[in-house]
DNA sequence: TCCCTCGTTCGGCAATATCGAACAGAGGTA
DNA sequence: TACCTCTGTTCGATATTGCCGAACGAGGGA
């Protein structure tokens, strides 16, 4: 991994900073935010921008990202092994628990939410697919955490922050949360990242047996904790769920 | 719109080959593709890659396209002006029509579904944000072609391929539904695409009633259309929430 | 086993991207 | 109105940078 094409780095950390900062940005500030010349960024906007990955805004000059992305983001999701293996199960899955399913996968320092569906009922919910959530706060993320190393460096890399009162901070009860993790084989998200909600998520694993992503259902704190525990019988459909998928993925049995 | 960066227009090159070819492709195929050395092509495949742009099957060496292409496509849909003002509108559609509806953008030579509310029943229902839909045959199309003149160019420029029996496929069929649409204000799919599937749409206009998008909702024919003609309440009802959209966005009364 | 093809690395050439400075135009202020 | 200060944009010279041909090692198929 050695030489990179330094125009294209300079090209992505254009497109990053322009999904962070959440409105549209001006030539100047971009460039500035970079550190480069303007004239340089202005070349990287004006072929991204042909290209479809930027638009600007001809009123007021400013730029913000392009309708290509989603295009292409929307091609990744075809073309994901996991997720189409995961479809039909996950639609169970939200089915019979009665709350909304997801399946997500280890990106950069975070879960990113590759697949969601909706709780079984008319409330108004909003797709969450291409979202990311913490990986030390969040069901999906600790069974990551707790199953795959990579996931577990990016934890201890990163800030333990407190989202709600009931996130683990500590290093050594996340330490602690770990060890249970694994010794039970799924994980809960006791209202540790929104308040009000719970959630179960269980490991789905390849043919070596390597965690390549994780199924979690969410829903609230009410309807999925019985008496200070995760009622036994979502734990059982969450884990079903990822054997399944597992199993599709050409996991071993169990 | 003068000189461009080569090296971005040749991994955006990449890139849309990845997107469009479904399923992994190798390095030697997506080299002679694109009609360039393998060695360069390695090198913006390596860079592309640290990026999160494209992963790579570390079995095969075969590249498809990576995570951060449907982060950056999810950051695109949290600053879409259009799409945030149609979020509410779209999902009472949706609800007083009891079909599917959906927003369009013209991207390209064709129809970017920006948002899609799923038909409210429990029947199982994939979702579409992010996929491409042809501009001469749905309803979200016809309705751009009519009244954008960089749609109409894109549809005069490409080929009206029969989808299905019913599709338009000579340009003077096609003119003359272009002058319909123009006169009624809004326009219809019936099964012009899929077989079995009716779409009725109209145009969202922005301040200076330049049209930016469609709003449709789209259903099995039977209960879309009514002794050949589209029911007139669905009409009215789509009509109606794209001049709330419209209205929203700033375009003046009707 | 051989052999072909794969993805990858290396090094020299020159095409290419970069940068500073100057340009035109909009927005605001006095 | 006139000024001024920002904006995004263009231009041209510099040398840095990415490009390509060829060679490497490994994997799969016959």
């Amino acid at each position: 991994m050695a030489r990179t094409i330094q125009s294209l780095e300079r090209a992505a950390a254009v497109l990053r900073l322009l999904a962070g900062g959440d409105r549209r940005l001006g030539l100047s500030d971009i460039a500035s935010s970079i550190g480069l010349a303007k004239a340089t960024t202005h070349g990287l906007l004006r072929t991204l921008q042909q290209e479809g990955f930027v638009e600007q805004d001809p009123r007021s000059g400013k730029y913000q990202l392009g309708a290509e992305l989603l295009r292409l983001g929307n091609s990744y999701l075809d073309v994901h092994e996991l997720r189409a293996r995961a479809l039909v199960w996950t639609d169970d899955l939200a089915r019979s628990s009665g709350e909304s399913a997801y399946l997500g996968v280890l990106h950069q320092q975070g879960v990113l939410i590759v697949h969601h569906v909706f709780r079984p009922d008319d409330s108004r919910q909003v797709l969450e697919v291409g979202a990311m959530q913490p990986l030390h706060s969040t069901a999906l993320g600790k069974v990551l955490a707790a199953f795959d190393p990579v996931a577990r460096n990016a934890v201890d890399d990163g800030e333990l922050t407190a989202i709600t009162g009931r996130t683990l901070t500590s290093r050594e009860d996340f330490e602690r949360e770990m060890v249970r993790v694994r010794a039970l084989g799924w994980a809960a998200d006791l209202e540790e990242t929104w308040e009000g909600v719970a959630s179960v998520a269980a490991p789905v694993l390849d043919r070596r047996r390597m965690p390549v992503g994780s199924v979690a259902i969410t829903g609230a704190v009410e309807r999925v904790v019985d008496d200070g525990a995760v009622r036994p019988h979502l734990v059982a459909a969450v884990r079903e769920c990822a054997r399944a998928v597992s199993r599709d993925l050409g996991a071993g049995r169990f």
